[in-house]
DNA sequence: GACTTGAGTACGAATATAACC
DNA sequence: AGGTTATATTCGTACTCAAGT
């Protein structure tokens, strides 16, 4: 780093601030650590020192003392995928409000050469924990390995606390359960669902979460629609299927919100109208799902409390302690897509 | 974090090797920095007690003394937009495959309190340097004020390099030029563009590029019609605002993959068909643009070079030489929504 | 004896200098 | 002398122990 010379000009050190402020070196190490110790007047004339020269510690040296660099890894696999994208942004704040930083790696695959690479990777750079953000049970197996060498948590929506493990997440089952509930107060006794891809735990978690609400109700579960993916076009297929049923359902709970985009889309085609004719529920809250037409009724995820709730796992005393994952209760937002009870 | 105890058995050292390969730790360090000073045999033998006991280079007592901690600091604003995702991960790539981790930091706002409180952070976790990625200028103007602290290169695509600055991307303008060019070549004599939102850099370099293809063919440009944001919605929109002219343009360059899916969603809906009736073109080449009806021509960027550009930028000899940014070269995807040429 | 401050050393790697064969 | 290896010190912070008022 060339420029790098141009900037050489040492920083200053605890030592200058000292000499600087007539005090040891000690005094100013307290001032930072422990400023009840020490006089007001010191404290004052060495916390204006430190601001006269611009005084910040030195990350390296502390960590080198402490062994800790305030360093968290993140490694996630999904990388443009909705649920995986927000959870890194809102562990990456959650994390930053606290004072640490955090290494993002984002893998392609979960092979175990990939991730022991990348735990080394980690290790090699002093992180003090790490992260990991799976939606499949592929690299959630490879985490299990990874906590052997350092505190892991897994942030993910189906695995339940084994091995020590710590895990974070947000409740799909409890969401698809007031999603489906959602459409049965409204009247509705035939809710169909479409599934995301298998392979995903929130997929799976949905399913069994609309299943429940429809035991509860003591419905009857129609066919479950199986989507390729996560897109308008798969929902937009698995809409085809289900109108090819004898009975068409009285509504569909999209497993997310672009899914019931591309279901919507297919039935307006067909001269079916949402909700009058149908009502949709997705899942997700993206930011455009107010703006479709009609505006959708879907379960938001709080991300943000998810990602909090993941880093207090890692850093606080509760460490280990708790028995069943913390998962975060999702909340229905209520908009155009659901036809009001009739009674 | 309580379960570091668990953990908490110091790691082998460099005196510990020593200790146990009969060695002085000086000899140990050779081994790594200049193996070739160290006589073959006790290279080998140091060697093998550092596998035997897991030794692993401490980067926060290597930091302290090199002043330089393998740590690169991102920030970012764009939080899900397509571009700054991309290149988000693309630098990530980059890096980690150059040794370095990257701190990922998203802004919501690009006040000067705001950068001025991310620099602080990075500074204070002893960063190296910082990438900027930035579409829109606020944050590039804070991002000059940061390179007098810390090296830093700003990924985007429209500012020239001043002030010493680095700069790296994409020529959008190149792209916009390509896009353009390609539609003339088949023969349209009336090519419309639908802009991005203008505080976007991209969106502008798209637009003079297109206007510079036109003038090369000595074309007279149509009105420019300036989305309100970069959605199918948008596109849908920007649509029909064509529609309403007298005379329809013979193809539309869109500013992206979604605005133009939304303008050939709009066209089919008054029975337009793309290519027969018009040709479109797009920008990014998002995943799904092969499977749009038609397959999308699109151009796409190359996140990964311009990843690697501002890296190099970053921490290579070549720091302040350049005085042209590092603006990579965008590539036209031939697909099925342009009408071949007819003679 | 409370309260405040200082001296000295450890953390682990890098390196200048010195010593060995 | 030349090829290796060893000794001693440094980086900046944290913390123990001791000393001063």
């Amino acid at each position: 780093m060339a420029r790098r010379s141009r900037l050489q000009v040492r920083p200053p050190s605890m030592v200058d601030v000292a000499k600087q402020a007539g005090v040891s070196h000690q005094t100013v190490s307290r001032v930072l650590n422990a400023p009840e110790t020490v006089s007001p007047d010191t404290r004052r004339r060495v916390e204006r020192v430190m601001r006269e020269l611009g005084y910040r510690r030195n990350s390296q040296a502390r960590a080198l003392k402490t062994r800790s660099t305030g360093l968290i890894g993140v490694i996630s696999q999904g990388d443009t995928d909705f649920g995986p994208a927000r959870m890194t942004l809102a562990i990456e704040e959650a994390a930053r409000e606290r004072g640490y930083a955090t290494a993002l790696t984002v893998v392609r695959d979960a092979s175990a050469d990939t991730v022991e690479k990348t735990l080394d990777f980690f290790l090699s750079h002093g992180i003090d924990g790490i992260v990991v953000i799976t939606p499949v049970p592929a690299l959630a197996e490879a985490a299990k390995q990874l906590s052997k060498k350092t505190p892991v948590v897994i942030v993910t929506s189906g695995l339940w606390p084994a091995d020590n493990m710590d895990v974070a997440g947000i409740d799909q089952e409890l969401g698809a359960r007031r999603a489906t509930a959602h459409l049965i107060e409204a009247g509705h006794r035939s809710v169909a669902h479409i599934a995301g891809p298998m392979d995903w735990f929130d997929a799976r978690g949905r399913v069994v979460g609309w299943r429940q609400a429809l035991a509860v109700a003591e419905l009857s579960a129609p066919p479950m629609v199986e989507a390729g993916g996560w897109t308008a076009e798969s929902g937009y297929r698995a809409a085809q299927q289900i109108m090819s049923w004898g009975q068409l359902p009285d509504a569909v709970f999209a497993a997310n919100d672009f899914l019931a985009l591309g279901l919507i889309r297919a039935l307006e085609e067909r001269g079916l109208r949402v909700p009058a004719d149908i009502s949709v529920v997705g899942f997700d809250d993206v930011d455009a799902a107010g703006y479709f037409s009609p505006p959708l009724t879907t379960v938001r995820q709080p991300f943000e409390d998810a990602g909090r709730a993941a880093l207090e796992l890692l850093l606080d005393e509760s460490h280990g302690l708790t028995q069943v994952p913390n998962f975060i209760a999702p909340e229905l937002v209520e908009r155009g897509s659901v036809r009001p009870a009739q009674r």
